[in-house]
DNA sequence: GTCTATAGCTCGATAGAC
DNA sequence: GTCTATCGAGCTATAGAC
C-alpha cells in the first residue's frame, strides 16, 4: 500500500508513510477529527518528527487532495491514449468509467479521503487543490466531447451535466462498493451500461 | 429558514435554533471542526445553555442526519403517493428524482450536513441514523421495483445498483448545484432524462 | 431557560538534545 | 532524521447563580 512513493529524490520513506497514514485518517474520521500524533503515531513516529517532512497539518492534507486526483487523471489519460483515433463514443466513455473505478479503488484512501474532506479543509488547502481538478474535469470534457464528434451521443445531451452527473455518481461508489466482495470491472460493466443506455425498456424512452 | 420546527412540545424556539445553526456549521466545516461556541453563538446564545436541549454535541449532529433523511422521505413519499395507482415506469422515476432534488435543496443545510458529514460522526450517531437511511433506501426500492413490474424498465437491470447509482448521483448536486442561478426542476429533467434512456444515440446502444 | 466560570483534556506547533 | 518536553490555545461538559 506504499502509494506515496513518487520518484522526486525529496520523498524519503517517512515522508510517504506520513501521507499514506494521514490519507486513511482523514478517510475514517475527516480532516479536522485527526491529530498530528495520531498522523504520527499511525506512521510510526513522534509528532514533532513530522514537522522534519511537513510545515504544517494544512501541508499534509494539500498534498494528500492532490495525490488523490493525479492518480485517477493519471490513470484515465493513460488507457484513453492507447484507444485507436477512431475509437466510438461508447468505448470511450466505457474505458473512461472503468479506468475512473479501477484508480478510485486502487488507491482508496488518498481518492476516498478527497472525496469526503475536500469540502471540509481550510481554504488555502482547497485551493492548492483546483487546478488538478480543473485539470481532470478538462480531460472528461475532452472525453465527452470527442464521443460526441463521432456522433455516438445525442445532440440535446449537456455534456456538462453528464460529466457532473457521471462523476458524481462514480465517486459515491467509495461509500459502499467494496472492491473485496465483487469485482471493479463488473461494478464498471453495470455503470457503464446504465449511463450509456438508460434503465427504460426500448419502447418506453424518450416523451 | 426554520427548517427545524415540529409540532412536538418539545421544541423550544432556542432548540430549532440550535439545530438550524448546526446543520448549516456541520455542512460547511465538518463535525469534529465545529464547536459548541460555534453553534451557541450561531443560535444567540452561550455555550452552557446548549446543555439545557441537548445532553451533548453527538445528540444534536443524531437529529440534525435524521431530520436529513427525514425531510427528504417525506417529500418523496407524499408525492409517490398522488400519482395514479397505474402510473407508469418513466412517471415514477421522474416524481421520485424530481422531489428528491427539491427536498435536497429546500432543506439544504440538513441534506447537505447529512451527505457530508456521516461518514466522520462518533459511531453512535451513525447507528441512529441506519434506521432512517434504511427506510429511505426501501422506499426507492419500492418505487422502482413498481416501475420494473409494469414493465417498463429493462428486465436485466439490477434494481440496487441502478438506486445506489441514481441516489448517489443526485446527492452529488449538493457539490456544485446552485439554485439561485438554475432551476431544480429544469436540473430534475436533464438527470430524469439521462438516467432513463442514457445519452448514446439510439443506434449505437447496447452491445 | 439562560447566564458565568472553570475543570480537565487535547490540540498544533516549536525548541533543543542527540 | 527522530526524539522529548512544553507553550498557549481551544475544546466538551459541568456547576451553580439568577
Amino acid at each position: 500500500m506504499g502509494v506515496a512513493v513518487t520518484k522526486k529524490p525529496k520523498g524519503t520513506a517517512s515522508r510517504a508513510r506520513i501521507l499514506d497514514a494521514a490519507a486513511a485518517l482523514f478517510r475514517d474520521k475527516g480532516y479536522a477529527a485527526v491529530s498530528l500524533r495520531a498522523i504520527a503515531a499511525a506512521a510510526g513516529l513522534q509528532s514533532g518528527s513530522v514537522y522534519y517532512h511537513f510545515g504544517s497539518k494544512e501541508e499534509i492534507v494539500t498534498e494528500v487532495l492532490n495525490l488523490g486526483i493525479e492518480r485517477v487523471h493519471d490513470q484515465v489519460s493513460t488507457t484513453i491514449a492507447t484507444l485507436p483515433v477512431d475509437a466510438d463514443a461508447a468505448t470511450l466513455i466505457k474505458t473512461g468509467i472503468r479506468n475512473h473505478l479501477k484508480a478510485l479503488f486502487a488507491f482508496g484512501a488518498y481518492t476516498s479521503a478527497n472525496v469526503r474532506i475536500y469540502g471540509q479543509v481550510p481554504t488555502s488547502a482547497r485551493q492548492g487543490n483546483l487546478a488538478v481538478r480543473r485539470e481532470y474535469e478538462g480531460l472528461w470534457d475532452d472525453i465527452l466531447s470527442r464521443a460526441q464528434a463521432r456522433g455516438g451521443v445525442q445532440g440535446g445531451i449537456d455534456l456538462a451535466a453528464f460529466r457532473l452527473l457521471l462523476i458524481g455518481s462514480l465517486n459515491a461508489t467509495l461509500e459502499w462498493f467494496d472492491p473485496q466482495r465483487g469485482r471493479v470491472e463488473d461494478l464498471a460493466e453495470c455503470y457503464a451500461d446504465i449511463l450509456l443506455s438508460g434503465v427504460l425498456t426500448h419502447g418506453g424512452g424518450r416523451q
